[in-house]
DNA sequence: ACGAAAATCGAAAATTTATTCCATTTTTGT
DNA sequence: ACAAAAATGGAATAAATTTTCGATTTTCGT
């Protein structure tokens, strides 16, 4: 219980993140909720907002209180002014962060920041436009139909091989990550079959373990899709599907936002179809 | 008096200044103040409202009224919308974007890689909003003056974890993955100093093992810096500098694009500055 | 300048909204 | 495992705000 209550959202903010471990179940909850919806709580009332934070309304007087309010409305006085009061601008921010930091520069942390999520936002704009719809739907069935699916991307893949292994184990499927751990690349690529599937997801070098490991799988005819970034990749014409994805690049560095928001765009519209043949199971072979 | 009230700020404020000439003198001044003062009618009582204005607030009633309202408060409604719409609520975006994408057949795969493109970029938009340039800054000189920078992140965060390992290696910095690989994250974690820095990336439900080696690192008094997605995640105390990032959400499938836009920024950041402090090498000691 | 119509004001009613209090549940320490 | 303390939820209360309605003033045409 704090006596003299915050009279500025942010210095309330930061009392809430220094009290938050002392507080109880459901006065974290309305923490939470209040870091993450400033907007909610300027304008709602209190039946709505409680409705919304899965709380009790009086438990949100007793927040205000316990940090020195009178009572919720006088807190939420607070969240009003700072609606009110017009945040800077990105520019502004950038030109205030310029000043603070004493870089004349044009490249300070958060300038390179808004480079990259401009690039980004175009770039992944660029993706929803030049994915065929029926590559998308063809590399779902894929998946769809495989026992084990097997992923392997090396280097900056990595990130994206590793994305598909976590979400596809989460999902209940069979998937293993081909790391080549000990150097075993051959090994591993040697115990796909055509009941499983392969995705490889590989950039600009390519890398030679990741060609090893595709052509290991095209002469047995594993269902293979790939990612990659360009038509004329090595992998792109073994592959049953070839996604092709034009990352952001800024400075010399490349993104990978759009590989990933490919790679869970695939991975949901799988989690759909899995769900629905749950629902209704075994129906082809009924006929 | 309007048969249809209008349903947008835009279309309400067309509506008066149509209908101004035919205003009586009272409610003349009250669309007066209403053009002019939008912020003052979101938040006021009628009763401040009406003194602000100097009118009588069973005017500000018959002005609703007269604009085709039930009453003050419907009116009021409006401008409120418009305040959150200005101001970066981009959860609000998400579900606005997802209502215009249509809901017909919303399952196939390439509406949801639309869906997830307009998350993304509403989250990117939010990221660059939301942190702080000091922060950013401050984590870049973590990591520019750690002799050794270690990582960890497992499950969804593993993905950008990795991600950091391959890019601090790419600029010939000393990185290692805390991975636990044979259940030795203890081992790991033990073998940080003051000299080196942490990476941690924390997602909620706060994987125990992360925050373990966060608490082992963090009594060790190595800098520390966490990418997670509250202000109140549990590893956020401890922290040196703590960058706090919204991720997007579709069909309850969490995104990592603002994550790795962020990792990416700071990577590119911190080789600027390797690259600065390289060119002018020992400037001081020579003269 | 007069009377009718419209507009305005003020007070009271109605509604919505915030807050308090107490019974019940959950947590904590022994 | 028990008792004490804290936290929570529900209902009642209190407060505030909005809206309505009738009295009064202003406006406008004749």
């Amino acid at each position: 219980m704090l006596e003299k209550a915050p009279d500025t959202l942010i210095d309330l903010k930061a009392a809430i993140t220094d009290e938050y471990p002392s507080l109880s179940k459901r006065l974290r909850q309305v923490a939470a909720y209040l870091l993450d919806n400033p907007n909610e709580i300027a304008f709602g009332t209190v039946a709505v907002i409680a409705k919304d934070a899965e709380v009790h309304p009086s438990t949100l007087v007793r927040f205000a209180n316990a940090f020195g309010y009178s009572g919720f409305s006088e807190m939420q006085r607070l969240f009003q002014q700072k609606l009110v009061a017009e945040s800077p601008n990105y520019q502004e921010r950038i030109r205030i962060a310029r000043e603070e930091l004493g870089d004349e520069g044009s490249e300070t942390p958060i300038h390179l920041l808004g480079e990259y999520v401009e690039a980004n936002t175009a770039a992944l704009e660029h993706l929803r436009e030049s994915i065929a719809p029926s590559d998308l739907d063809q590399a779902v069935n894929i998946l769809l139909n495989a026992q084990t699916t097997h992923i392997v991307g090396v280097r900056r893949a990595f990130v994206v091989a590793s994305y598909f292994s976590y979400v596809l184990r989460h999902m209940d499927r069979r998937a293993y990550l081909i790391d080549g751990v000990g150097g075993m690349y051959p090994e591993q690529a040697s115990t796909l079959c055509q009941q499983d599937a392969l995705i490889a997801i590989s950039f600009h070098p390519y890398a030679k373990e990741t060609q090893d490991v595709v052509r290991a799988a095209a002469e047995r005819n594993v269902p293979l899709i790939v990612i990659t970034d360009s038509q004329v990749s090595p992998l792109a014409s073994l592959a049953d599907v070839c996604l092709v994805v034009k990352e952001a690049e800024v400075h010399s560095f490349r993104s990978l936002s759009s590989s990933l928001c490919l790679a869970q765009s695939l991975s949901i519209s799988l989690a759909y179809r899995l769900e629905k043949a749950g629902q209704e199971p075994e129906q082809k072979s009924k006929e």
